[in-house]
RNA sequence: GGCGCUUUCGUCUAGCGGCUAGGACACAUGCCUCUCACGCAUGGAACACGGGUUCGAUUCCCGUAGGCGCUACCA
């Protein structure tokens, strides 16, 4: 066999919203895809007409737009193996279903479903195979006249795989190594549905594949006890020589608990399972997006390349997508399921949030102020995201404990940043810090402060503590948290000096005669 | 139930017969300090269990248990 360039697919149903593990799956064959030099293919697999979501399509096509992964041909990006939704191709499954009829390796079933539910009640584990096909109504048991007669009448039918029982099928997983299944334990599987005039996944997947010329199937975990099957299609065309290799990847889990990663978990626990929001076009339900929630898009990319699969020691953990085409490796993938951790997900957020330029903030925090009715200009913004990006903010986590966490969205500087935009209206006497930094005499200390203050030209960080500094030292004064207490109303924020100057001196002066008269 | 995959700190993982079992997130403590932080330093924390193979098993093999998936005219 000549040397292949190599080609891979993502394939999705537009059945719904893009899940965030079909994303890691087109990640990693986008990865597996640069490595090689060798393309990358986006087929619609809508071979389902009773499933069909309208905007499903267009909405993948945004979110792999919005994170960065580019296809090369398939379904809006052109090519010449086309058309790449499979709806439109049912000419070329019919006759590849002729195929497998004329060689003997499929038959025609006209049993119903009410018939084959029938059989399921009344023999237990029922499966349609070698050992029960000869009791059906199919073209084994039917004579051709009869088969003929009952298409002509217009009976549904479908079209079954024969499958050859008593036979080791081995399926060599790039990442699994050698699997066998036994082919007794697979069933006749349907092909070909007559009633839409289209196949199922399995059929559609292989001519498709084969047609597409893909190399390598890189897909979720769930699909390899089919993979057999899969094999013997592609025996069954004669095919097998060019049969791509599989790649079989861990499945994605629920953070807490057990079972697979679902839509709820992430409503529930506060972090979406999409890469965008989703508006349902039928309930009018709306699924949080990762965009919307803040992310960067980066930041999700390197966090789900990590979600299975690992450098080793070669690189440490921040990556981008360069550096991801260029350390990763199918063979490195972990063979067991991964428990989404939403937690790393917003550290690596907080990891490309910092390495942004400040000014790259204000869009998103212009958001989040204008939400508040506040305006501020770029500026403004810029310098408060330069004191205060460092902070770590408080969150309920899923399990209604209080944590602390890093800024790792735009959204969070709103309650850090506050009283940049509003001064404080009421003090809480109770709280600590006013508790131990508001003293008796701390109204006159302060008096005398704001006086000084008044006093200085060069109202800038830098002016004041070429000022106040040598003139605190002198009349040995720590007035920096009753400042605190006057210009935040609590025991946070910036650098005082910073503070002061962001302000201005009206604004700081207002506040501290605010205060002195609330405090007393 | 059947079949298959899987099992290292709380989580993601490194390890590919001999290691004080390494890192990251999270957590705790200390230093720094005008608050909260950042940063820096330190610390606690894991080879599911039972048999083999071997001079030697986290590593190889077989069981058991747990987890996950599939078992549709869905993908």
């Amino acid at each position: 066999m000549t040397e292949r360039k190599v080609r891979v697919r993502f394939a999705p149903s537009p059945t719904g919203p893009l899940h965030i593990g079909g994303v890691r799956t087109a990640l990693y064959n986008y990865l597996f895809a640069r490595q090689h030099g060798g393309d990358l293919i986006f087929r619609i697999e809508d071979t389902d007409s009773t499933r069909f979501v309208p905007g499903a399509e267009e909405y993948i096509i945004e979110s792999f737009k919005w994170l960065g992964i580019q296809f090369d041909e398939g379904v809006s990006f052109g090519g010449n193996h086309g058309p790449y939704r499979q709806s439109e191709r049912r000419d070329i499954y019919k006759k590849y279903v002729q195929v497998l009829l004329d060689a003997g390796r499929a038959y025609i079933a006209f049993d119903t479903p009410e018939e084959l539910d029938a059989k399921r009640a009344t023999i237990e584990n029922f499966q349609y195979d070698a050992s029960t096909r000869l009791q059906m109504r199919n073209s084994l048991t039917l004579s051709q006249e009869e088969v003929d007669a009952l298409i002509a009448e217009g009976q549904q039918y479908v079209v079954r795989f024969k499958i050859e029982p008593g036979r080791d099928v081995v399926v060599d997983d790039l990442i699994r190594g050698k699997v066998t299944i036994n082919s007794n334990v697979l069933d006749d599987k349907v092909l070909y549905k007559s009633a839409d005039e289209l196949p199922t996944y399995h059929l559609a997947n292989i001519v498709d594949d084969h047609l597409m010329e893909v190399t390598h199937v890189i897909r979720g975990e769930e699909w390899l006890p089919s993979a057999p099957l899969h094999v013997l299609l592609y025996e069954a065309f004669e095919w097998a020589d060019t049969m791509p290799r599989f790649a079989h990847l861990p499945l994605l889990l629920k953070p807490i608990g057990n079972g697979k990663l679902s839509k709820r978990d992430g409503d529930k626990l506060g972090f979406p399972v999409f890469p965008l929001e989703w508006h349902d076009p039928k309930s009018g339900e709306i699924s949080s997006g990762y965009r919307e929630k803040g992310y960067l898009p980066q930041a999700v990319v390197n966090f789900l390349a990590l979600l299975g699969w690992n450098p080793g020691e070669a690189h440490d953990e921040m990556m981008s997508l360069e550096e991801l085409v260029q350390y990763f490796d199918l063979g490195k993938c972990s063979k067991n399921g991964a428990k989404f951790d939403y937690v790393k997900a917003a550290w690596f957020n907080h990891q490309y949030l910092l390495q942004q330029p400040d000014e790259a903030w204000a869009p998103a925090f212009g958001k989040v102020l204008s939400e508040q009715g506040i305006d501020a200009t770029t500026a403004q913004m810029t310098e408060v995201v330069r004191m205060m990006k460092t902070k770590v903010i408080e969150y309920v986590d899923g399990q209604g404990n209080k944590k602390k966490r890093n800024i790792s969205f735009a959204s969070d500087l709103w309650p850090l940043t506050k009283f940049f935009f509003v001064a404080p209206a009421e003090f809480d006497r109770e709280d600590k810090f006013i508790k131990k930094n508001w003293k008796e005499d701390t109204a006159n200390e302060m008096r005398n402060f704001a006086e000084r203050l008044a006093q200085v030209a060069d109202f800038t960080a830098e002016g004041l503590k070429a000022e106040i500094d040598p003139w605190v030292e002198q009349n040995e004064l720590r007035p920096w948290n009753a400042w605190r207490v006057c210009l935040v109303g609590a025991g946070q924020g910036p650098d005082m000096y910073e503070l002061a100057a962001f302000l201005g001196k009206e604004e700081t002066l207002n506040r501290m005669q605010f205060a002195i008269a609330n405090l007393g």
